[in-house]
Formats: structure tokens, C-alpha cells, sequence
DNA sequence: GCAAAAGTGTTATCCCTACACCCATGA
DNA sequence: TCATGGGTGTAGGGATAACACTTTTGC
């Protein structure tokens, strides 16, 4: 059942980088590529449109695939389309990123023993395609999100402690953070509350836990 | 010549929204559709993507057709691809957005009687497709980094006064500034100099004129 | 001389930054 | 009791915002 058109159609994929925190760094989800180009190496999860659904929508479609989550942040990123990029023909990808809270992974990428999982960012394999590049966006976007907007939160669990979320600002900044100055400005935000609860873990004073006020808002800071 | 595949491809276009300074207003270039759909409607300038070019210079292929400019400022903004936003095929558009200086419009628009034009962003004329979404996507793009960033000399002709600047700035961001202010926070940039040069006309002081100190930049501020 | 836009400084306020010690707990 | 991370306030400096009058010109 071939289709046929007057000029040549590119294919069009979407790509995602899908992130979350697992052991208090920023991990990104990759699947470990099952066929030619690039077999056996891990790549960005994706696939192509189809012909009825929207952009946004055959992001969700890949994400709720790939980790059963839906609901997030979801954020059109960059479109890539280099006529190279891919050796078997011209696809050009639409790519998007996504922030789950680290609280929603449970996610196939555990079930399945191989083929899919999570990487620090710190600590990446090589990466078929142009998702280098792809992904090195998806950070940069992130990081100049976090500086303006409360776009962060969409990464934490129900209850938080404030030293996490400090910790997942230093990480995305690459850079140490005031402990004091940072309390002060998140909570002057009014974005998150404290719960009630503490948690008690260490030899050491149990951390006030936090949530997140409006899980749905991402205010623009300023 | 037909073209097939196992499955079926959208079509890829690249729209762009010129801007330009007119008469001290912002203005965009729109083109007069000769062709259904939209018969007679004014349309933002585009086509489709060529297999062998990559998007940016299938971007620039079109900036140059429509105004003969090259060089200046261009930028990816969004990809839009509702399955419907096209009636004749699903067609997935890659649109950017570019600047030019206010004296390198000579163009073809003015040449061409009909078919192109010049519109200020205050009064423009009803869009085909969805180009109104895609045109408010570019302003918005263009006030949020106007104001982190120096994009908005990008506008500028070799020769300006300060006066002229300050009235871009309030127009994009659609409330006054104060003159002292504004001068200030231009000058300490360091960005801009005095050509020693004044511009007489009218019956008041003459303005001193300014250029841009290194055209090929563009300062993310703070 | 008058109308019109160009040009020019100072002050108060707010925000950001730097900085050090006590607290509660588990072992 | 000690090691560990949790929690808290203040002061100085820099940037921002508010604000009004003089200058130069064309007619």
C-alpha cells in the first residue's frame, strides 16, 4: 500500500527528552535502538507522526509509551532537520522535552530488563542520530527555564524537601547556591507550602517537607 | 514523477515573519496568495522545505526571494502541525521569524505593485491558514527577548537616533519608558556609540545619531 | 517668541549577595 | 558525645524606578 505524491515528502518523527530525578540527579529516559542505523545504541525515544494527530499530541502518544505517564510538563523544544540526519531517507524531527516528578516513575523503563532506561545526565552513553545535539538543547532550554520560571517544580514528588530542591537547582545551574538566599526566594514565591510533615532520615535534624501549591502553574519569575 | 513511500508523509513548509521599522512602526512583510486556498488573502511568506536543504536554508532561500536581504537576523520560533491546518494535505510548517535593518528595505515589495507588502503589526489585514497564531508566536518571541537581550538593534538602520530606539522598545513592549531610564540602561550596555553626526528635521534641538557597535551580535543582558 | 522634541542627574527603594552559628537526630 | 545535614537573619551594595527642567531649532 504505497502513497504517492507529485514532490518528495520528508518523513517527520518527534523525538523526546523526558527527565526526572532518580537519586537526587537529573536522569534522562533513552532507549537502546533494536534495528539499523545505530543498532544497539541508546537514543532519544520517538517515532513518527501520524497522519491524524497533531504535533503535541504524537509527543504525548511517545511519552505515555515510553513511561505510562501523561499529564506533565510537556514543551515543544526544536525542530532538527538536517537532510542527513538519519541515513535511510530525509526525516525531519520534531523534538519536545518532558519533566515528570520523580514520584511517577515507576514507568516500563524498570519492567523491561533491557532496552530502555534512565541515565544521569552526568554520565551519558553515546547517542545515535543528531540526539547529541538534540539533548545538549533540551538542557540548555531547562537551565535557562529554571532561571525565570518555576518550571522546576514540574520535577519534584508530592513532598519535598527544600535541600532537594536546591539540589536539583545547583545541578541544572552547574553551579552551588546560597542555602539561605535560595530558602528565602522560593519561598517568597508562594509556590509551594510546607506540609507538615518532616522526614526523618540520618543521623541529623529531620528536613520540613514541601509541596507544590499548583502542580498545573509555571510561573514566569519577575 | 511521482513520489512513494510504504507510508504516508506530511508535507514540510518554513514560514517566516519578516519584521522590519516603517514610518517608526513595527511592520511585517505578507504576501497576496494568487492561488487557492485563500484565494486574494495575505499570507505569510513561505514554501516548501527542498529535500537537499536543511530548514535554516530553506528559511533563508525564502527571506531572500521575498526581499532580496541576506545576513540578517534569523531565527527558528515554532513548528506547527495541526492535521488540519492545511485543506489540500497535511503540511507541518517550520516557521522562523527575521529582522532587518529599517534601510535595507528596498525590496521587491515595493517594486512588485501588487501581491506583497508591508503591513504594520497595528493594523493588519485578516491571514490565511494559521498564520494569525504563528505571527502572535513571533511577537511574542520578540518582546519576551527584547527584553533580556539586545535583538532589537537587529532593527535598527546604520544611523539612528535614540528617540527612534526608545519608540521600537515601547512599541514591542506595548507600555512607555522613561527617557533618562532608558538611556542610561542603552549607553551602559555599551553596545551602541555616537557617530558624532546629528540629525536635523523639525523644528526642535537636532538628535545626535548612534550606530550599532558590532552589527554580528547579540547580548544576552544581565 | 513659541512650539516641539532633545537632552540631562539625583534620590529613594528594592532586590540580591555575602556571610556563621545553633538545632535535632542516629549511632 | 559526636558527626551529620537542617534550619535561621542581617547588613551592605548595586540596580531599578521615579521625577522636571533646560536646550536647540524651524517657523
Amino acid at each position: 500500500m504505497p502513497y504517492t505524491y507529485d514532490y518528495p515528502h520528508p518523513a517527520v518523527s518527534v523525538d523526546i527528552a523526558i527527565f526526572t530525578i532518580r537519586n537526587d540527579e537529573l536522569n534522562v529516559l533513552l532507549i537502546k535502538r533494536a534495528e539499523a542505523p545505530f543498532r544497539g545504541e541508546w537514543a532519544l525515544p520517538g517515532g513518527f507522526v501520524q497522519m491524524q494527530e497533531s504535533l503535541g499530541a504524537a509527543a504525548e502518544r511517545e511519552l505515555l509509551e515510553e513511561t505510562g505517564v501523561s499529564g506533565v510538563y510537556l514543551e515543544q523544544l526544536y525542530t532538527f532537520g538536517q537532510p542527513d540526519r538519519d541515513p535511510r531517507e530525509r526525516v525531519i524531527t520534531v523534538a519536545y522535552y518532558a519533566l515528570i516528578p520523580s514520584d511517577q516513575v515507576e514507568l516500563r523503563a524498570a519492567s523491561d530488563a533491557e532496552g530502555v532506561g534512565w541515565f544521569s545526565v552526568e554520565r551519558l552513553p553515546e547517542l545515535a542520530f543528531d540526539h547529541p545535539e538534540i539533548l545538549e538543547t533540551a538542557m540548555d532550554r531547562l537551565a535557562a527555564k529554571v532561571e525565570y520560571s518555576t518550571i522546576a517544580l514540574q520535577l519534584m514528588p508530592a513532598a519535598f524537601t527544600l535541600t532537594e530542591l536546591q539540589n536539583l537547582y545547583e545541578q541544572v545551574r552547574r553551579e552551588p547556591i546560597d542555602k539561605r538566599n535560595f530558602r528565602k526566594k522560593i519561598l517568597a514565591l508562594d509556590v509551594i507550602e510546607a506540609t507538615g510533615e518532616e522526614r526523618r532520615e540520618g543521623p541529623h535534624r529531620p528536613a520540613k517537607l514541601y509541596r507544590v501549591i499548583d502542580r498545573s502553574r509555571v510561573d514566569v519569575i519577575k
